[in-house]
RNA sequence: GUCCCUAUCGUCUAGAGGCCUAGGACAUCGCCCUUUCACGGCGGUAACCGGGGUUCGAAUCCCCGUGGGGACGCCA
């Protein structure tokens, strides 16, 4: 049975970049009939909050991925402390009571000799003996924290499912903390303690974890269990190529529904970004689901492209239900002063845009004119009221009062007025666009003014003409 | 600095030794469609990081450089 997990630490939102790495933890078990487990690693207490829990679950759920859980690891907390006393027992851990200062002190020499920083392994306890370290006398008793023993010599090897088979020599490592004074495990201990209980058969995250997976194969070593397979795929870069931050605008997952994206284009972007089938670019979650492998991971870092993820929102905008785009649309439209209630039908409207925009706060911003006037700007006023059209502009006025409102009737009366006056189709309806729109872009006039109402466009049309030069 | 990973158009990628005169997508440019702008259709520009091997043959395998990313915490 597989097995996958999810293990955000509630630092902040959901980012871009743990998002991709959840959805391909997530397709993996689905398409193995496997579990996919969310697990917030919440050990860090100065770090963590609630609202950024919220901010994870709320992300997983808007992107679609289900999952057992949440565990949490503050709630297992003596569990840990059990692993901790068996690794002490087997001589596999031990206390360490160097101060923060003197750890700082060591690595700094350390650098200077431009060697790689790393614990030197003086609390360990046959090199406290012999260098006559004893634990510092305090009240209340000294607290140390556990450290691990890694081996000294050897190496150690695993066959990464994406990136192939990865040795780092145990030279290489140093005796990590496990555990802190005050009784949390640290990262790399909670994870191979959760990973082991929680029957985990894939460890798959971010290649950042690369430098720490041969500390925690040896953990489990020492525990005694069989190792789960590793998978690291690369991190999402930013458009300059510098890892992904604040700075390159939106990384956390809920900024792209407050952007007006829809998931399951997020879901594709992230999907098909480091990861292919072919030349299929634009597929279904079930498709991801049916097609996902680990082989086809890059194993290169990629960049985020905003263009390409803008343009997959287009394609399914395109397809997307009215009502529904009209729904996600309406908040937008709201906040922007526009009692949709009482206007056209917003579906209707979104039907006429929503191939016309990338994302449903453009659609939104396209709508505005449906609800309300909008003032055209000096520069297309002058562009586009000129003298001679305002006769043709009075005659379809005073047409449009009488005829019966629907987009055929109206057609039908540019048309008549454009041939009456003997002008080119654009001739007059640009200036009727940017009077009943504000606009020099919609769509088609007829169906425009059907929607925006014959009150509405008469009304409009009346206070434009006397913006027109004499 | 040390260690690990990595390298095909500007970007995301296809490519598992001959199917490659290197394919697709985004972006970009041009044309068509057109009642403006989009959408759509058609076409163009554009890449195997460098050097050595291995092989009859290398984008594909190996080595060395170089570039990029990551790690080196009582953060995860």
């Amino acid at each position: 049975m597989i097995r996958t997990r999810f293990a955000p630490s509630p630092t902040g939102y959901l980012h871009i970049g743990g998002a991709r790495t959840a959805l391909y933890c997530w397709a993996f078990a689905k398409k193995n009939g496997g579990t996919f487990v969310l697990r917030v690693e919440d050990t860090d207490r100065e770090r963590s909050t609630d609202a950024s829990v919220q901010a994870i679950l709320d992300g997983m759920q808007w992107l679609g991925l289900d999952y057992e859980g949440p565990y949490f690891q503050m709630k297992r907390l003596q569990r840990y402390r059990e692993v901790v006393d068996e690794l002490l027992r087997t001589g596999h851990a031990y206390p360490c009571y160097a101060t923060k200062a003197e750890l700082d002190a060591m690595r700094e020499q350390q650098r200077a000799r431009n060697e790689k920083p790393r614990y030197d392994g003086r609390w360990r306890p046959e090199n406290a003996q012999r260098a006559g370290l004893k634990p510092p006398v305090v009240p209340g008793g000294a607290q140390p924290v556990i450290r691990f023993r890694n081996p000294d010599a050897g190496e150690v090897t695993w066959n990464d499912v994406v990136k192939g088979p990865i040795t780092i020599a145990n030279s290489e490592l140093d005796d990590l903390v496990i555990m802190r004074a005050d009784g949390i495990p640290t990262y790399n201990f909670g994870v191979v303690v959760d990973d082991i209980d929680m029957e985990m058969t894939h460890v798959i995250r971010g290649d950042d974890h690369v430098n720490n997976t041969p500390r925690q194969i040896n953990i489990y070593n020492a525990l005694g269990k069989p190792l789960p397979l590793f998978g690291h795929v690369p991190m999402i870069l930013g458009q300059d190529g510098e890892r992904l931050s604040k700075r390159h605008g939106a990384v956390g997952v809920m900024q792209y529904f407050e952007d007006g994206f829809l998931p399951e284009a997020l879901v594709n972007y992230l999907a098909r970004l480091g990861w292919s089938h072919g030349d299929n670019e634009k597929f279904s979650r079930e498709k991801l689901v049916e097609w996902f492998d680990f082989e086809h991971i890059s194993r290169s870092p990629a960049r985020f492209d905003p263009d390409k993820l803008r343009w997959l929102n287009q394609q399914y905008m395109k397809e997307a239900d009215n009502e529904r785009l009209a729904k996600l649309a309406q908040p937008f439209l709201e906040r922007d002063g526009c009692a949709v209630a009482q206007g056209a039908p917003l579906s209707s409207v979104v039907a006429l845009l929503k191939e016309r925009v990338s994302t449903i706060e453009e659609l939104a911003d396209a709508a505005v004119y449906f609800y309300r006037p909008l003032e055209a700007s000096a520069e297309l006023m002058r562009q586009h009221y000129v003298a001679d059209i305002k006769p043709a502009i009075v005659d379809l006025h005073s047409r449009l009062v009488a005829i019966e409102w629907n987009r055929a009737k109206i057609n039908e009366s540019v048309k008549a007025v454009v041939a009456d006056h003997k002008l080119k189709m654009p001739k007059l309806a640009m200036p009727l666009r940017v009077m009943v729109t504000g606009e020099a872009q919609t769509p088609s006039i007829d169906a425009t003014l059907e929607l925006i109402g014959r009150d509405q466009v008469l009304a409009r049309m009346t206070k434009q003409l006397q913006f027109f030069p004499a």
